[in-house]
DNA sequence: TGAATAATATGAGATATCTCATATTTTCGA
DNA sequence: TCGAAAATATGAGATATCTCATATTATTCA
């Protein structure tokens, strides 16, 4: 992890305003942090001391369950909040945060920054939204995996993640995030080979019958 | 659906101040709405008018799939927020809002109070750690409900619920709520009760084995 | 009060998904 | 560049969960 300093770290702020994140001025005590892939923004069960805000990169959300279990909890890309949960509440299991590219954020101390933040109203305002929209996202996703079998949520993944026609995310990644097993994963997708929707090649798999893959996805949407 | 108006509005403010939820006056238009049991305080698919604060009662969160499976996403009691999805987002689908008893809420109509609303820090203080709880509760259950068998989900909500030692929710609720099959519901429970965890009686079922239950229960936990 | 509706109950077979064992290939750091 | 670690791959049997069919109570409401 690199903390950003004198020139580098000024260019970097005048390069990236953010200042409509905020009814004051954060300017002096802000940190530009930058992480490499793999690194842990936050280490699961460690209250971080730092509100981040993503400008660059992406990053995994996971937590670890007491039979060992891990799961992804959610993805984490440009323009959102990190340790915003840790702000807002004394009492909260705090989540493991990795790194799965380069990722560069703001990092604003709490020590210094956490009574102001609590009484702007625009800031306030602009983690409302983020929060809302972030609520509304699990809650559907949610519903989802419990409504339907595997079948359709991996086809709405493959659809959602695919690019240029090509799908070529981690198997482990996959089984995490949709929460099945490695097998049976692998096994749908044999299947979705052997009914023609998707072509192997070597590691990725190319999407041949669209349609049928957005009618499995279809179902996932009410109305 | 009752409004309460003049005098019987006046003594219900007089009662239940909220004046704590906002940085303004929202006496003059507010609302005093109170729900029977089964009613709904807002339809799926059809945007509300009001922010409604509970005072009093529980209600229930539905979605309905296209496929025509319902799911129950969530249950509302005194001091939840309601609508203020709708109040954030402009692009949002309304879920359906059922009373499961008697239910009171103060209702402030958007057209009046949008604008001040979305201004006061006060308000959106309280909604933003209101959004990052209920946030935080869903992502617990969401990674549970993949990572672990019925079995523990169950014995956590037995736990959660009985009242005294008794277990008495509707099956169908329940099987919304957990998401599995009404069948499957019936089955682990029929376990529970081979294994003496639970004993049968009429429609209830008595907690006999608190340890067992409390162990199954307790895997969900991190840490 | 009686009929309709909701809730509870149970069996049996089907399917979705998991666990474990094991092999091969790729990636990556020392 | 070599060896460890990560990722991919596949089989086979176990288990969790679903679907459907069908009965039996409760509850509700006209």
């Amino acid at each position: 992890m690199e903390v950003y300093k004198d020139e580098k770290k000024r260019i970097y702020l005048e390069n990236n305003s953010i200042a409509y994140l905020f009814g004051f001025q954060v300017d002096e005590f802000i940190e530009v942090h930058e992480y490499q892939r793999g690194e842990w923004i936050i280490q699961e069960g460690m209250r971080p001391d730092f509100l981040f805000y993503v400008m660059e990169g992406a990053a995994k959300i996971y937590i670890t369950h007491q039979n060992g279990k891990v799961s992804l909890i959610n993805f984490i890309s440009a323009n959102d909040y990190i340790g915003e949960m840790e702000l807002l509440n004394d009492v909260y299991y705090t989540k493991g945060i990795q790194a799965s590219t380069k990722t560069i954020c703001f990092a604003l101390p709490f020590y210094r920054y956490r009574t102001q933040l609590m009484e702007d109203a625009k800031f306030l305002r602009e983690l409302t939204k983020f929060l809302s929209v972030k609520a509304t996202l699990r809650a559907a996703k949610y519903s989802q995996s419990l409504a339907f079998p595997l079948e359709n949520r991996l086809a709405d993944f493959i659809l959602q993640t695919a690019d240029e026609g090509i799908y070529k995310e981690k198997h482990i990644t996959v089984c995490d995030y949709l929460g099945v097993s490695y097998r049976h994963l692998l096994h749908v997708l044999k299947q979705f080979c052997d009914k023609n929707y998707l072509q192997k090649e070597g590691r990725n798999y190319q999407i041949i019958h669209y349609d049928s893959l957005y009618k499995l996805a279809e179902v996932l949407k009410h109305n």
